[in-house]
DNA sequence: GTGGTCTAGACCACC
DNA sequence: GTGGTCTAGACCACG
């Protein structure tokens, strides 16, 4: 798994870290029971304080994506959401609205978008595949 | 156009009126050359303090989705991003993949992922057309 | 409020501010309503750093004991234990169990033990008295 | 004597060891001298690490409960703390305000304060009693 | 001015 | 070795 920070974009490193973990579970990298990168081996080689990294994987745990055994490691939960379907999808829905908003603003018509969201779709699920075969 | 500010959310003030700006643009409450409310009735309607809303006005105008007239007020930009179509596409393809992360995580598949972008983006065209006409 | 940390007993600094409020609160020198010194002002006075005070608030607010509002200060809630009363009973029950371990560990007996149990109680609803009519 | 280890309550193992086997001298599971369980088969019932029990015992010995003669085993002391009255009256107080601010804060009166503060008594001598004649 | 967040260093608990 | 906690400094959001 190769992480990459941008720092002077804004956004807190811990969450970069987050979003880049759960990227790496969404484009199969990381599966279901895999170790992730102990807290100090990984701060090291992103140069931040040990302390930023517990913190995006304290969040992580709080959002039931990995879980973490004290002494251990953390590893990647084999995920299920324990929300019901139709809360799933409203809270999808929120951040599919972001996208759409963003589209008008960019002057993306229909078709484009939803082609868009196809690929997107498409390429992460085949790095997925190519991650289960390989 | 109606703001609601979420006290508790975590999002700063200012932030969530940037983002109800927006959405109001991409939903066709407010369209290009539209006058936006003044600072100070916002402020006393939304109960924060004009230093937020101006302060959230700032950084609409830092994104080109309005334009300060002095002493006139803040108006909406006839819309026209001055990026190349690629570029446009590539920002939005950012944004479409958080949400495509999100599904992974959230377990819902490709065809009902696709059908919400179609749904979403519809909803939104709709408001517009009905702003439209009305 | 006369705060008084003790640096090397082992009990972290923004605990023993914790326990400290809850104190001043039962002994009634903080009332219902009543604001809490500033952070910054009171972590000064403490000389330690703004963030301990802050952690501690936090946990007062966690525990229902205060409430806070940004850019207004921290005030002691009109106490009102949500909890139903054989759980309050149940909890106050652990508490009084630690002091019964130590009385038999220091040989006290069980007349002693109700009496100091009277003589402690009455002492900080003497001081709640008091500082009601003061 | 049975020892109950609570994971994920926060409190590090070895102290709930040392608190549980100083409320098992309290109710009189044991007495003094008193052979306490070795560290390696307790460490292994309990599925905890043999240094987190020996640290619990360096703990208790520590605290004058109990005591270790190499190559024999743990005892309990017969208990005698080396504190005047005073003293020991004045450590136990400590004790009792943290149970009478925690009642204050869980509203509880002072008739219901000492009533419990009489049945916790009891129950650990009627524990000791049992114990004595079982 | 208020409280809140992010990053960090030092230290602790546990295996 | 692992993860977790406490304290701290600098900066941000808000009134």
């Amino acid at each position: 798994m190769r992480l990459q920070i941008n720092y002077g974009s804004g956004k807190p490193v811990y969450l970069q870290v987050v979003d880049q973990v759960k990227a790496a579970i969404a484009s199969g990298v990381l599966r279901g029971g895999d170790a992730l990168p102990g807290i100090r081996p990984l701060a090291e080689s992103l140069r931040v304080n040990r302390n930023t990294v517990a913190k995006a994987y304290t969040e992580l745990e709080a959002q039931g994506v990995i879980e973490t055994l004290a002494g251990k490691g953390c590893f990647v939960r084999a995920a299920a959401s324990p929300l019901r379907k139709d809360a799933r999808v409203r809270l999808l829905a929120e951040s599919v609205d972001e996208a759409v908003v963003q589209a008008h603003h960019l002057q993306i018509d229909k078709s484009e978008f939803v082609r868009l969201a196809e690929d997107r779709f498409d390429r992460f699920a085949d790095q997925r595949d190519r991650a289960a075969r390989g």
